[in-house]
DNA sequence: ACCTCCATGGCACTTGGTGTCATCAACTAC
DNA sequence: GTAGTTGATGACACCAAGTGCCATGGAGGT
């Protein structure tokens, strides 16, 4: 992984091979694609440790807390871990921005992170269908936060911005 | 196209290579590709006149029109589109939901649809954050209605649908 | 000293995707 | 009507991602 990054922020994403990443871990291609389902998943081998975080700060939410702000409880955690590595969220995001390809494993990605959520929600008896929305609004909310973060230079804003983003969503989703 | 859906019905997208769609559509695998850029763009060639129908509903709403209600207002002529369209939508929607990598294709889709509607509120004068975020509301709506209105039997249903999954966003976004 | 397991290497193979050149038909100009 | 131009397609070689399969060798257990 360590590898992979370097190279692709040396020369890029696309000019870069697998055996090239391989090589310079010490490592053919062939054990490449044993630890990496494909080229691309070698940069997404942390939204495992992103949905364990919102889960578990989802589940320390109160019983009786509305489906958004249980899905909000689950920011807490995930501010904390990311404002520790603001340098390399930046290396990573830039490296993503640059090609398609990348983005759509992102997005499936936080498709999958809100799918979890929505099933974390239904398990505590929300409906399905406020369960999906609620789900995907704290998704949104995170992504739209996100890349605000990297785009600047404070470690510490994330979990203002999410709040900013959060407050945002709402005023703009409140019926007339 | 057509070609190309046939096949991946028959044998499944993975099961099906670029040479046997371009053999049974009489072209060769390279023509193939001077019309699409890769073999999952064959089933998205329909997304840049989903945006252009949402764009243009969009146009036509009020010009004192809250954020999400002019989002809203691009999902009048893209239900109208579709429901003319149910059956293929419904055999389009089960390939791609087998497919995780049509699925990331359908999220980047998504995303750029997002990207659009959001250019298209700044230029009415709404605040980039607001309309990121509308715009994210509004295709999330989409996404949710689409994902019920290919599950079930009613071509007609898809605006109703719309409309429910709007109304649960607001009540799962209004404030405690 | 032997056995078993497991990570890795090696290698051939398929397929998606691209660069490049040849061909051929439609169209234009004179 | 002949020559030139343009644009779509075919043909072909090539690269890189990704997979199946078997060989190898070291760590640890008996």
């Amino acid at each position: 992984m360590s590898a992979a990054i370097e190279l692709f922020d040396e020369q890029g994403y696309e000019a870069t091979t697998v055996a090239e990443i391989a090589e310079r871990a010490g490592l053919t291609k062939r054990t490449f694609f044993r630890y990496f389902s494909d080229k691309r998943e070698v940069l997404f081998s942390g939204s495992h440790e992103l949905q364990r975080l919102w889960l578990e700060g989802l589940a320390a939410a109160p019983a009786e807390a509305s489906p958004l702000a249980i899905v909000t409880a689950g920011l807490d955690p995930v501010a904390e871990m990311f404002t520790e590595r603001h340098d390399f969220a930046r290396i990573r995001a830039q490296i993503i921005e640059a090609n398609p390809e990348l983005q759509e494993r992102e997005l499936i990605k936080l498709q999958n992170l809100a799918a979890a959520i929505k099933g974390a929600l239904v398990e505590r008896d929300v409906s399905a269908n406020a369960a999906i929305l609620a789900a995907h609004a704290g998704v949104t909310v995170f992504h739209v936060a996100f890349a605000h973060w990297v785009q600047q230079n404070d470690p510490t804003a994330f979990r203002r911005l999410m709040d900013e983003s959060l407050d945002e969503l709402r005023s703009v989703t409140a019926a007339q």
